[in-house]
DNA sequence: ATATAAAAAGATATAAATGTCTTTTTATAT
DNA sequence: ATATAAAAAGACATTTATATCTTTTTATAT
């Protein structure tokens, strides 16, 4: 379904979610060891996400990444839209170029039902109330314990 | 959602499926043409589907790709496990190694049932199922009108 | 000021998915 | 029998995704 970019992205976004509610700022490195990551792999992919304006990074000593601002939520929308593309949400699940409700392939009706219950999944669920669960001990972040 | 792979799999199914109710046997190039895919890859992707036993082939002169046996629905889920392979149904959305409801990760409850639909779809929608609707002009195979 | 610790950047490396080219095998039509 | 047309097989080639290693830049703690 989802890329493993994309995976680490969400991930590494909860795990500094909830560092940054501790007052942390966590590093990549710190990161990758609590999402179960490859570590210069996940500095990469946070790269790109702070490009994207996603989460925010100071360099040098005492540095790491971070949320700014009035803590908006964050959907899986937004990360998965920067990470994987915009098309994401569009594609034909049969692999047709153009596929369509006037021009559709044999699995439109159904499929897009699915996409669609996708697309709102991802709308509704955010790094925050993600990160809530885990706080709550109601789901885990990865099968670590965060330290 | 699919890989690319799947996708020509699953139509060059359906295009063989009408072809044969025509009374033909399409070669690999006619599949490719049909529906759009490149043409030596598609041999290799039929060759893998006719190993597992979800097409039958004729090497020679005047051979192709056909159904054999009294024909049995083929749902769209046989064909993604033996091109996806078998985890592909049951992966965590997370990208967690080990998620289940006993120690779900924090997506893993939506994420189960947009899961299940699409486990429900592909045991839904068969080759069949699919064909009709071409038949039916509900819908197409590709861009490209069918011989 | 200097050392340090962090992200950023750049250059490769590896693996997996996708695609192509060539040769071999084998039915069958002639 | 022979030519032909098809799948099967094997060997590469390319592309994309994933991952690592090294160097550079830059805040900040000391």
């Amino acid at each position: 379904m989802l890329g493993r970019t994309t995976e680490y992205a969400i991930r590494a976004m909860v795990y500094i979610y909830i560092r940054n509610q501790e007052g942390g700022r966590p590093s990549f490195k710190e990161i990758a060891k609590n999402i179960d990551s490859p570590e210069q792999f996940t500095g990469k992919v946070l790269q790109n996400l702070a490009r994207s304006n996603l989460v925010s990074s100071v360099k040098g000593k005492g540095g790491g990444f971070f949320f700014s601002g009035p803590s908006k939520s964050l959907t899986l929308y937004e990360i998965i839209k920067a990470v994987e593309g915009d098309e994401y949400f569009s594609k034909c699940g049969f692999g047709l170029k153009q596929c369509d409700s006037s021009s559709p392939c044999p699995m439109h009706d159904d499929y897009s039902e699915i996409r669609k219950s996708f697309f709102q999944l991802t709308n509704k669920q955010t790094i925050q109330s993600l990160a809530e669960k885990v706080n709550q001990h109601k789901a885990v972040l990865n099968r670590l314990q965060l330290t």
